[in-house]
DNA sequence: TTCAAAGAGTACCATTTTAGTGCTATTTGA
DNA sequence: TCAAATAGCACTAAAATGGTACTCTTTGAA
């Protein structure tokens, strides 16, 4: 389905908490309280992060984490990179990772603008509009239009 | 690394083949010889893709497949969406799956933007711009520009 | 000085998903 | 009637995912 893995879904959760709470330090049992989530993966998803960069962390006896940098400057495309690696829908679209049909394979190119498109949309959201106020979803990308409700309502395919 | 699964972009390269091959009937094992595919798996996805519409089979000796409607009317969005089913990038972007954060969570909203962008992405690419002459990707699709050289870093050129 | 609260790092396991294969039934032209 | 071809399951091996456990290091405070 096209889905992201469900840690980096909690990331962004982990990090909208943290964007919320502002610039004192959290511990990962203070998120993991607040969020829902277990400790032991909140715990391990904010090592992730501060590896990343996206948090910094304070060791130590009330030590905790926080924001690296404002919400503003922290993107989608950089939450999934942080834990899924850059975006490559095909396996040509990696660096690391060959394709034994490279050579008879026409179609690989026109994923590769795919590829960027979506890395765009992802670049574009940022992580204060990501817990922006959930009736003020404020998309500066606004492609979002005319694509038809395709996720939502009704006729729920389930394809599977 | 939001990678859709290999059978999906094998599936392209199926009906890659059908388009540029015009609209005779081609059997599985033909197929699977011109693309370099396991006979056994080109099967299984022809099979799939003809229950999802996009080409059509005709049993029996000498039948095969060929493909339902024009490569113009054949969008990227229609073969994820027979393969994987509907783009999804959260749990909460699908209908039937709950996401026991939903009431905690206030990224939703920002996700289900997103996966619209990526939607409309890949409906904007048809077939025939897939397998379109190497020299001349004619993106519809503008915003692929300035997103800069993310996915391919080093000498991944893989414009053939 | 000592202790306890925290994060850092690593390794591991259970589950799920993916990819591929095999077999049988059905259709249909020759 | 036969053989070529798709239709439909069912199954298995391998990989990715999600979650957990354990030890080590740092550091503020008693
Ligand atoms: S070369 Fe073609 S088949 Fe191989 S990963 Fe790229 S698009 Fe897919
Ligand atoms: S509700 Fe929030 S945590 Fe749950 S799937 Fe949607 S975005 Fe992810």
């Amino acid at each position: 389905m096209l889905r992201m893995s469900k840690l980096t879904d909690y990331a962004t959760v982990i990090l909208a908490y943290l964007a919320r709470a502002g610039g004192e330090l959290h511990t990962a049992a203070d998120v993991a309280s607040r969020t829902g989530l277990g400790v032991p993966t909140v715990s391990k998803l904010l090592k992730l992060l501060a590896q990343a960069g996206l948090v910094t962390s304070v060791r130590g006896a009330q030590g905790g984490y926080q924001l690296a940098r404002p919400a503003e400057q922290i993107s989608a495309a950089d939450v999934i990179d942080a834990l899924e690696g850059p975006v490559a829908i095909t396996a040509c679209s990696s660096a690391d990772i060959q394709c034994e049909l490279e050579s008879v394979c026409r179609v690989g190119s026109a994923w590769q603008r795919i590829n960027t498109a979506i890395r765009l949309a992802l670049k574009d959201v940022s992580l204060d509009q990501l817990i922006g106020s959930p009736g003020t979803p404020r998309p500066r990308f606004d492609l979002a239009e005319a694509a038809g409700a395709d996720t939502g309502p009704t006729a729920r395919g389930a394809s599977r």
